[in-house]
DNA sequence: TGATATACTACCAACACAGTAGGAATTATT
DNA sequence: AATAATTCCTACTGTGTTGGTAGTATATCA
């Protein structure tokens, strides 16, 4: 029941995006520097956001990614999801009913009911609320310079 | 995001010993049967629930496993958490606020709320209530075969 | 043309998963 | 006392996943 750093880092540098985007786009460079991460590392992550259409990537030089939709309109769950794949704890639960023994098999209400609880939670987080979180964050830690 | 087989089996072989202890002790063998699983596999996961303290083993001839509480005492979290290890998504998220920088983290309540949402569902789910489920489909099954 | 980016393919070490195997220790039965 | 049944313990193994690294090709801007 664990969470990979492809999806702790697909948050990382969605949320990135959300808050240096500005309209432009971001290199993965910046981002790397930035999050303390390894730069090819990101690559792979990246490549997976953009093939879920969640972001758009512009080649050459002045390249770099940038957001498809508005920041509200991007959850965590599709962050995960492209990331991590299915967050469902077994296969079953997401397509309820499909499996040819859901009906007799004991324990499958209880995976239904992990995956309905989880899908609830990352369902009604945006990247809208991950980059405000992070601004104030960074405005707590540049407060504390003072 | 996934449960291992030894989380699944753990549950049916709890769920086992449930329905068929009958107040005795049940051998892995007629278990591993039942379950259509492998004997040798089952020890391990039956060790686990042994040092968790959910079941108690009786050794030699005539011996097996029983269960040390009630049904209606044992929740699937305790045979998840004896089988899985924490079901926090990330380490963090069980003890919050002992990670140094939990406050800092932009996505450190995401994981918080998985984790409460998950324990919600599994700690509300006794033995008990797999135990009579799994008769239950016994009951239709059999009844199916009139 | 050169510098800067992404895109694509391949590779790798370490670890987890899902078992398998063999024998030692313990107990009930005969 | 012998035997069969059963748990206990240690070790091994093939397969897949995780968390990267590396190199090259391709596209774009200045």
């Amino acid at each position: 029941m664990k969470i990979s750093t492809k999806g702790r880092y697909g948050l990382r540098v969605m949320t990135d995006l959300a808050v240096n985007g500005n309209g432009g786009c971001v290199s993965l460079k910046d981002i790397a520097e930035r999050e303390h991460l390894s730069e090819k590392y990101l690559e792979q992550i990246v490549n997976q956001l953009s093939k879920a259409g969640l972001v758009k990537s512009l080649r050459g030089a002045k390249g770099g990614y940038i957001l498809t939709r508005e920041a509200t309109e991007i959850t965590v769950e599709d962050i995960l999801k492209a990331t991590e794949g299915s967050l469902a704890p077994v296969a079953c639960a997401e397509d309820n009913g499909k499996c040819a023994s859901y009906g007799d098999c004991v324990t499958s209400f209880i995976w239904t009911e992990i995956y309905k609880a989880t899908i609830g939670v990352v369902s009604s987080i945006t990247l809208k609320d991950l980059a405000e979180r992070s601004m104030q964050i960074e405005k707590t830690e540049l407060e504390c310079l003072k």
